[in-house]
DNA sequence: TGTACATCAGTGAACGCGCGTTCACTGATGTAC
DNA sequence: TGTACATCAGTGAACGCGCGTTCACTGATGTAC
């Protein structure tokens, strides 16, 4: 997150949303930095100037989306429906930054800001159930972390994808309330 | 499915072929026509002629993989848990075709094959969660379904994403198994 | 405070390349007689 | 069975276009004196 202000407007941060709105209108492939470019209303040359490559952009993208999922995880206050819940609103909400975030190969997974966001972002979810699983010892804290981790994401992700059922209604967070409720009683 | 042989060898099949191909190596968006046509060892036209565009050859791909998955599905036997570890094994083992079944956007989901296949897998798992809720006349089939679903899902999306921990080992069938089980009871 | 100079973010013309598309063609297959 | 013709899957040259990359440049900012 090294950004800053530059001679002529803040390009960096110019291009860096063109790129989310380009991901949220068709996917985080099917743009070029010359699009990022003309969208941002900079020469074509700029983005690479800044970012090298796709991945560059990507990259940014990432280490920005995993910041504030990692945010939106530790403001839903630790109780674990409630940041499974927010897991599913963050994807919902913004679905350029967690298209971008799980497909690791579009960007480069070794930044070190990438790498620090997403483990901040993992300790919340992992703490989360360990709060839970301390109710039923019989249950590793490794398999109930790994059970949460996959409902909400499988549920977000399903979600997005279209696949679920069209009369769940509009609202995916109270559609999932119930299913996370299934995997740790009421 | 209305393939056929040609007058020379079988196009279809082999530009279907390189399409799989291609995306398993990078994905369903970073190949060309032309790339496909390469790979298949026709000439850059034959791709178009037979598919139009990448979205015809997408779509294709998507109705040979959810008849593969539908397969799958029932192959397993209609035990719940049976049914989720193929659901896992599937994904792992077909990857490209996983891959673009999720992603309704880069196809025709309207596409009569498509969509006849679809129904095929998602009545496969509606089923095999009826069973196993009838023992729990509390939680509605729906939900129980979608938790299933939503936890299957999850976890093999998240293990070919490598976001799990990697101490999982490297079987994710096996991995899948407890965490299948902590949705449903033992 | 004022002048000279170095730095470097950002520009824009030019390049070679791979792309999808068009279109006249080729040649194997199937049918008519 | 043999000849003539229609069909159409597949070819390959040619096109215009958007791409990433290169490179000499411009001009604002910051520092030296």
């Amino acid at each position: 997150m090294s950004g800053g202000s530059y001679h002529h407007g803040n390009l960096r941060r110019a291009v860096i949303e063109a790129a989310v709105e380009a991901i949220s209108e068709s996917g985080p492939a099917t743009w070029s930095l010359r699009e990022l470019a003309r969208r941002a209303g900079v020469s074509h040359a700029a983005p690479a100037h800044h970012f090298g490559d796709r991945a560059g952009v990507l990259t940014a993208v990432a280490a920005e989306g995993y910041a504030l999922f990692a945010d939106a995880l530790e403001a839903a206050g630790g109780e674990l429906d409630e940041v499974g819940l927010a897991y599913v609103r963050f994807a919902v909400d913004h679905r350029p930054y967690f298209e971008v975030i799980f497909r690791p190969e579009l960007y480069r997974p070794d930044d070190p800001d990438v790498r620090a966001a997403r483990e901040r972002a993992s300790r919340v979810l992992t703490e989360g159930v360990r709060g839970v699983a301390a109710g039923r010892p019989e249950a590793g804290d490794r398999t109930a972390s790994i059970a949460a981790w996959s409902i909400v994401h499988g549920f977000a992700h399903l979600w997005l994808s279209g696949a679920l059922p069209a009369d769940l209604g509009d609202d995916p967070v109270a559609a999932a309330r119930p299913v996370i409720h299934r995997l740790f009683g009421r």
